[in-house]
DNA sequence: CAGTATCCCTATCGATACTG
DNA sequence: CAGTATCGATAGGGATACTG
């Protein structure tokens, strides 16, 4: 069994791809950068059937690995709100590379491609 | 429970995800582009600690999903070899951009990107 | 409003052995 | 050489109920 913090060689294309990878972490990327800034409930209302507990955990990976900012205001009722950071807006082109190429291929195989349940 | 086969409403961006998702889907795609073509052993080797079965079946999906073309020679001993495709080669700018991501916040988190485990 | 806490499921991945 | 076949492990995700 290896050690969980061994420091190992890593490959690039790897690690990029487990930083958004996860069921929601594109979709939730590109909201944000289509909102610049979008509340939990916001954020839960747009992505239809997101449960709670996994629109937190995406959330907080996201935000651990420096892509998104929580920002919490100390009100009642409670706020808080989700913005892109710097190095999570680096991630836009390519998103939108992406976001252009499945858009083609889903006309060519007659899928329909729905615009707004992507931003 | 949902139809399997039922027709639903597709975003883009989860779309492409699904595509090119999967432990090993990049950096198989990544190879390919640097080598060109590359047969069966020549993958196994590359990828570190793959097994026969996943690679085979990574193989597979990204067959059918037209990004790679599996040729066979029917000859003894048996050969294969593996090309990407033209909607395969779409892709590369892509990868590239995550690759060049990863490695720049590689350099910033000070981990080691060994480039040779990437192509 | 913006989350936690539990429990459960199944898709994905891994180890090992075998074959045309 | 280029794969199959089988079984077992686990991480990611889902349903539901509850809370500061």
């Amino acid at each position: 069994m290896k050690e969980k913090n061994a420091i190992e060689p890593v490959c690039a294309v790897d690690y990029a791809f487990k930083r958004i990878g996860g069921k929601y972490k594109g979709r939730l990327i590109w909201y944000l950068y289509n909102h610049e800034v979008m509340r939990y409930g916001e954020l839960r209302r747009s992505i239809k059937d997101i449960t709670p507990k996994m629109l937190t955990q995406t959330l907080r990976e996201l935000e651990e690995d420096g892509l998104i900012l929580r920002k919490v205001y100390y009100e009642v009722p409670p706020k808080v709100e989700y913005t892109l950071t710097e190095v999570g807006m680096e991630l836009i082109p390519f998103i939108q590379y992406l976001k252009d190429w499945g858009n083609k291929q889903l006309e060519k195989s007659n899928l329909p491609a729905i615009e707004a349940s992507c931003g």
